[in-house]
DNA sequence: GCGACAG
DNA sequence: ATCTTGTCGC
């Protein structure tokens, strides 16, 4: 990447001001024919973050494709500051893809951030693909609670703009806060967002990321035990 | 100074 | 995020 990664939360605000400039919030692209899901989780005994993207046929949220990268974990859990934590394994995972999505999905903010560059935004500068933020819980703004039934929303406001949506993806859950990424407007990250809900709180793309994440899998060979 | 604070 | 088992509510 052209700009050094940040080891400093210092650092980490210039590197958030300059690409926050790139971030595009109006619609621009095709077909979204395949949807991927992005959720990262750690081993703190091991110190280790692993980043998973699962890939979805966006018409029937069938997964078609999974990968796992593995990086030892080298900056903190700052709020704010979330993407120099995750995204260096993201991009690693990246790489293992078959195919590249035509929007992503990211577990996190869009640009609902302090200064507009959530994880979703950070990612889809990085990449320059078409991202959407979809956060369990806020970060910055204020909204009205949304009504109680699937799919009631009201919007995430910030020093006078909207940010993002607060939506109730299922009855009787807490709300999810949508934001666009990059490349996605407003409406269309809450409509795409919207159209991947099935049964669950989560969205399928961030449910079956957040799914794998959490399985538990060695890491290393597991050691034979004494007799 | 106090409270808030994605994962 | 992760640590953790059963349990209350829909």
């Amino acid at each position: 990447m052209a700009l050094a990664w940040p080891e400093t939360p210092k650092d980490a605000v210039i590197v958030q001001n300059e690409l926050r400039h790139r971030v595009r919030v109006e619609n621009d692209f095709g077909t979204i024919k395949i949807i991927a899901g992005v959720d990262v989780s750690y081993n703190l005994k091991t110190n280790l973050t692993r980043a998973f993207i699962v890939l979805l046929d966006f018409a029937t949220l069938q997964m078609q494709a999974s990968v796992r990268a593995v990086l030892p974990t080298a900056f903190p859990y700052i709020p704010g500051f979330l993407s120099f934590r995750e995204i260096p394994a993201i991009l690693e995972a990246m790489k293992l893809l078959p195919i590249s999505p035509d929007l992503l999905m990211v577990d996190g903010q869009g640009i609902a951030h302090p200064r507009g560059l959530g994880i979703a935004a950070h990612l889809g500068v990085l990449t320059g693909l078409p991202a959407i933020g979809v956060a369990k819980s806020r970060l910055v703004g204020w909204n009205k609670e949304p009504g109680t039934q699937k799919g009631d929303h009201t919007p995430l406001l910030h020093k006078g703009a909207r940010i993002g949506t607060v939506l109730r993806s299922k009855e009787k859950v807490k709300p999810l806060f949508i934001s666009p990424g990059h490349r996605v407007d407003q409406d269309t990250a809450l409509e795409i967002t919207r159209q991947c809900l099935t049964k669950y709180r989560l969205p399928e793309p961030t449910r079956l990321a957040d799914k794998l994440s959490k399985e538990k899998v060695a890491e290393k060979p597991i050691q034979a035990s004494l007799f």
